[in-house]
DNA sequence: TGAGTTAAGGTCATGGTGACCATAAGAAGG
DNA sequence: CCTTCTTATGGTCACCATGACCTTAACTCA
């Protein structure tokens, strides 16, 4: 190829991958799927999921692929929005990498199967990574500050949250998806008007789920609003 | 540097770029700084300034670079934001470049100097592109969209607006940057309140300016708040 | 039958917002 | 000097979204 890129010469030219920051919603607690490096650099060091992007691929292709790669998991059921580049020099010892970082919301998904490239994969919660600086490789842990950030943004202005739960749902569990990005409690009956009156974010089944314990609960689906407005801040943290 | 990255070849490896989308504001209409491209492919077409990354040097310092190199402008002054990558197969007929688009805001700049590669630079309104679609190289019609929309919403939830204004300026000339940026007009009585209220987002200088017609208006600075909390929507389109 | 638990619905005070009106302070012209 | 025009600045009021809090509904279990 680099004949094509007429004018180019060989120190101009990166290595371009994608990573991924999937995050998931495991007994009311915030998971980022992680693997554990099997080669250098940083070998035996944790890691968010990703590789190299192929040149016949788009970048949400080669997401969608590493994605399925790693985690046997299909796209489609997750929300995937591109996160940014991250190309400091020196981010990766072998030389320049530019990194697209996606994000991805999904539901409470299997322990993810040895991929092809990742011999452990696992879910480890958010919270405590932030509370142990270093332990990811590269510069995975600004990435995942950012995709963290980005993710407690974006439920108080979309309405990705319903890519947490599962096809039907709770009002509950939604409210709980809420509590766990954001990091506290919720009203519960201030949640349930302001989901409600907000056109598009949910529509009822019609069908009920009994509790373990209590009054059954209405069950809901994803509706087909994008954005919420007026949008549902995060006042009090 | 190739030898460096164990396990590469060649077919991997892809040109990494900036594309800038540099917005100012000239009597009253949102501008946008394009270059007459100088060499193939799209000879003649215009395009959004940019360049190749070197590997020395950070997306954000290859962002800034080329900010200086078009237009000789520091970018110091300006609001620099990165916007995303763009890396379709395809996007580039020479080959796989991936390039990463950068918002820039600045205030109304003088007439750009023809830099280091492009002969032409000069300011266009944003409205006439978004009325004659296909007239942008590459994808660049697609990262102008993705840009102004990034700008509109930003105007929604950060000061930015500030960054169009120059150092000292009056309420109206800010609400002037919201009303261009948007393609309404705003209610000044309402739009003064708001930013008033809003702590941080002006800080008045004391100085009075006497105007064409009319009243002295007061004069004020850029406040040390980043994010308006609430943010101030543009609820009627 | 009563206690416990969760879902669901209602009340009320507060604060932000849009629509609109009123006043202030300058310039220009009769 | 006074009127008129223009823009800046300030105020009023109704409405809506929100947070805090209370009440009722519906189910399980002892």
């Amino acid at each position: 190829m680099g004949d094509r890129l007429k004018g180019s010469v060989g120190v101009e030219l990166s290595l371009v991958t994608v990573d991924l920051a999937i995050f998931t919603i495991r007994n009311d607690n915030l998971m980022v799927l992680l693997v554990e490096r099997g080669a250098e650099p940083f070998l035996g060091r944790s890691a968010l999921p990703g590789g190299r992007v192929r040149t016949n691929e788009t970048l949400d292709e080669g997401a969608h692929r590493e994605l399925w790669e790693e985690t046997s998991i299909e796209g489609a059921r997750l929300h995937l929005e591109q996160l940014g580049a991250y190309g400091d020099p020196g981010r990766d010892p072998r030389g320049r990498v530019v990194t697209i970082a996606y994000l991805a919301l999904g539901p409470d998904l299997p322990t993810p199967v040895g991929g092809t490239d990742a011999a452990h994969a696992y879910w480890a919660p958010v919270a405590g990574l932030l509370r142990t600086p270093g332990s990811l490789a590269f510069d995975h842990a600004r990435i995942l500050d950012d995709a963290l950030e980005r993710t407690r943004s974006s439920l108080e202005y979309a309405t990705v949250a319903t890519a947490f739960c599962p096809e039907v749902f709770t009002l509950s569990e939604l409210r709980g998806v809420y509590e766990a990005v954001w990091g506290h409690e919720l009203d519960p009956s201030n949640f349930r008007r302001k989901i409600i009156k907000t056109e598009g974010f949910v529509e009822p089944t019609g069908e009920q789920r009994p509790q373990p314990t209590g009054r059954p609960a209405a069950l809901y689906r994803k509706g087909s609003a994008q954005r919420l407005s007026p949008p549902f801040l995060r006042s009090a943290f």
